[in-house]
DNA sequence: TTGACATTCAAACGAACGTTTGATACAAAC
DNA sequence: GTTTGTATCAAACGTTCGTTTGAATGTCAA
């Protein structure tokens, strides 16, 4: 054993790095020397740890991707309860807010979309738990919490659709950053983020088909 | 010299072999060798046609990316230059028509949104060419087209977040075709793809603020 | 004090990597 | 027929990779 007031173990130590690392660069472009040197431990702690270099990877998801979605979820569902009465407005908003502003820093929501869109462009064995741990549960949470709100029924499909089209913007206005910025000449700063959540909530709520009455 | 009708190079077979490895995998997790012996040709002819390793990969953004780009930009001019009047419906179904069923092969498709996601997430220094020969110009020309059939006055911001908004979809439903096909469990077939253009097309115009009147 | 266990370390392993070299083949040019 | 230039090839280069090894260290129970 090593630590007593749970800190600063060389295993925390390495997962933080390594998914700094992993999300900025990808699997293959880290090498594990890369990661234990920013860790500031031996080579081979990463074996010695997590068996070998993808069990790593698996585990960087497993234990600070999940939790920081849940994080990211908790944060959505806290912005409702507060509310006495709701609105497709008030869900929308929520949803945009708990992405691009929420509770997450700016570099960890850098992060967190980053190894997302990895894992959606080409999946690894880390996309099933990011299938089924999170984004089905959420994805089915947001739905309902719309559909509880929402005047005129929507098939399942048709509501699966809308969602993938509300979060297309919200995961593109994340991870595309540099381009974004590089377009419009604007920096990520509170006030245009700001920004981005009332143009994600207005875009989408319309697209919805939510009538400004009702919204 | 060596062809006398322009075929079957090497080169060009190394650059059509190397975009569709680049593409799934990711420039590092592609070795030269691997290319190289999906072209069927000697290991050093990567180093004699192109230098090294990453001028390859930027000739295929500039020799296979860019003309695709901009065939995909010339559908979307062509279905438009077709029709005796237009609206704002048409313009937005020629944008998503052009992505998602347009003039690419389906692979062909998956390719060119895996290679621009990679260039967005994590730019190179095939981003310049990316953003300044194809983005730029594409988004120019939609603004243009969309500002002549509507009818209330947008803002340049507005605009461009507006476009981004359409755009992520398009690329979002390209891009993410694992999860979404995991997701909602239909395959992307024929009648699958034209349900995702009215999709992004109805969500886009409503998101946009078009009344159906004038759609 | 001893033994068992967990953790860290320097050093080395073989494999895979990008790149270079020098020989070879084969055109067209002189 | 000789020269010149382009293209291909097998082989090797030095480097970096993920992983393994065995010794050294520290901790706690017996």
């Amino acid at each position: 054993m090593n630590q007593k007031n749970g800190e600063d173990l060389t295993r925390d130590r390495i997962l933080d790095k390594a998914e700094v690392l992993f999300a900025q660069k990808g699997y293959r472009a880290v090498s594990v020397r890369e990661i234990t040197s920013a860790a500031e431990c031996n080579l081979a702690a990463v074996n010695y740890h997590f068996g070998k270099k993808e069990n790593l990877y698996l585990e960087v998801f497993r234990s600070r991707w999940v939790p920081r979605a849940t994080r990211i979820r908790e944060s959505f569902r806290k912005a409702l309860a507060g509310q006495d009465s709701l609105s497709p407005r008030k869900v929308v908003k929520a949803l945009a807010q708990a992405f691009v502003e929420g509770p997450l820093s700016d570099e960890e929501r850098l992060r967190h979309s980053q190894l997302m869109t990895r894992e959606m462009t080409q999946p690894t064995r880390a996309f099933e738990l990011v299938a089924q741990k999170v984004i089905q549960p959420f994805f089915k949470e947001f739905a309902d919490k719309l559909r509880s709100v929402q005047t005129d029924e929507v098939g399942q499909e048709q509501m699966l659709l809308n969602i993938f089209s509300i979060f297309s913007m919200v995961l593109y206005f994340n991870f595309a950053r540099v381009a974004v910025s590089s377009i419009t000449g604007r920096e990520y700063d509170t006030a245009f983020r700001a920004h981005l959540v009332e143009q994600i909530t207005q875009f989408s709520l319309k697209g919805l088909g939510v009538s400004e009455m009702e919204a």
